[in-house]
DNA sequence: CGACACACCTGGATGC
DNA sequence: TGCATCCAGGTGTGTC
């Protein structure tokens, strides 16, 4: 489900309710999601009172003193806000009850997503081999250029590819390569300079205004109140095979690439 | 290293 | 109505 404007959104959301908050109490109804969940969120993270809710790429972050709990909403997680005493629902996996009363209860049918524990001043091994993030200064186009060099495979698995830039999935992928005028099949390495920094700035704007209208919902992403993301509206190519392009008229093509489904223009992109 | 197929899991949509 | 099939926003792992 969430791409990087759908954990922000996340993140944002649960970030006012959570933040100076003690987890006082942790509900876990299972005992692994994709991978088993510690013991330290069991031991170290009662009692601790969140300092700030981070994120790093797609990943969520509450950095406490004694660590900090990493959070993957997969494809289909989501986090809510609750009163504790609100019976849960199936997916309902596990809950950390705040001081304030309210506890953060994460739902997720498909359990791609994971909660883990980083200790103190260490970086988890997931998050060591990833890319820039694309709202940073750090990245641009010259960056995509450069790492592009020599590569085959698919301009928009590149663009996926988290060691190349964090947050762009399946969904803005699409997107961006249709602002962008390139061609989703195109090698990477077979992208000029001037349209890899048309591709940075796409990806900027692009996730910026996801952001600004709460993400993107095709089928259940929900926001912590339990908004939808109004970004669907907005969207050119993404899920939108055989309409007709907003720009031009020509019908919208998909293709499998790299197992996953791809959107463009064959008029607009080359 | 890079490229690719596969795996994990459930639920909704579709087709017969 | 029931059942089989396919598809879905992610990403680590194994193989070549």
């Amino acid at each position: 489900m969430p791409e990087l404007p759908e954990v922000e959104t996340t993140r944002r959301g649960i970030a006012p309710f959570v933040t100076g908050h003690v987890v006082e109490r942790v509900v876990l109804r299972r005992k692994d999601l994709r991978w088993p969940i510690p013991r330290a969120i069991s031991t170290q993270l009662p009692g601790q009172r969140v300092n700030a809710v981070a994120r790093r790429a797609k990943y969520l972050l509450l950095h406490t003193t004694a660590g900090s709990a990493l959070l993957h909403l997969g494809m289909s997680g989501s986090l809510r806000v609750v009163d504790p005493a609100l019976a849960p629902g199936q997916h309902d996996h596990y809950d950390f009850v705040l001081d304030s009363g309210r506890a953060l209860r994460f739902n997720d049918p498909r359990r791609f997503g994971c909660l883990l524990w980083q200790a103190p001043g260490e970086v988890h091994p997931l998050l060591q081999n990833l890319g820039p993030e694309p709202l940073n200064d750090d990245f641009d186009g010259d960056w995509l250029w450069h790492t592009s060099h020599g590569r085959s495979a698919s301009v928009k698995s590149f663009l996926m590819d988290q060691s190349i830039v964090v947050g762009v999935g399946n969904i803005y992928a699409s997107e961006v390569l249709f602002a962008a005028g390139v061609h989703p099949k195109r090698a990477a390495g077979a992208v000029s300079r001037t349209r890899y920094a048309r591709i940075a700035t796409e990806i900027r704007r692009i996730l910026d205004r996801a952001i600004s209208r709460g993400g993107t919902t095709l089928r259940d992403f929900i926001a912590p109140d339990g908004a939808p993301g109004y970004f669907e509206q907005e969207l050119m190519v993404y899920d939108r095979s055989s309409q007709p392009c907003r720009i031009c008229g020509t019908s919208i093509r998909s293709v499998v690439i790299g197992q996953r489904m791809a959107y463009w223009c064959p008029r607009c992109q080359h």
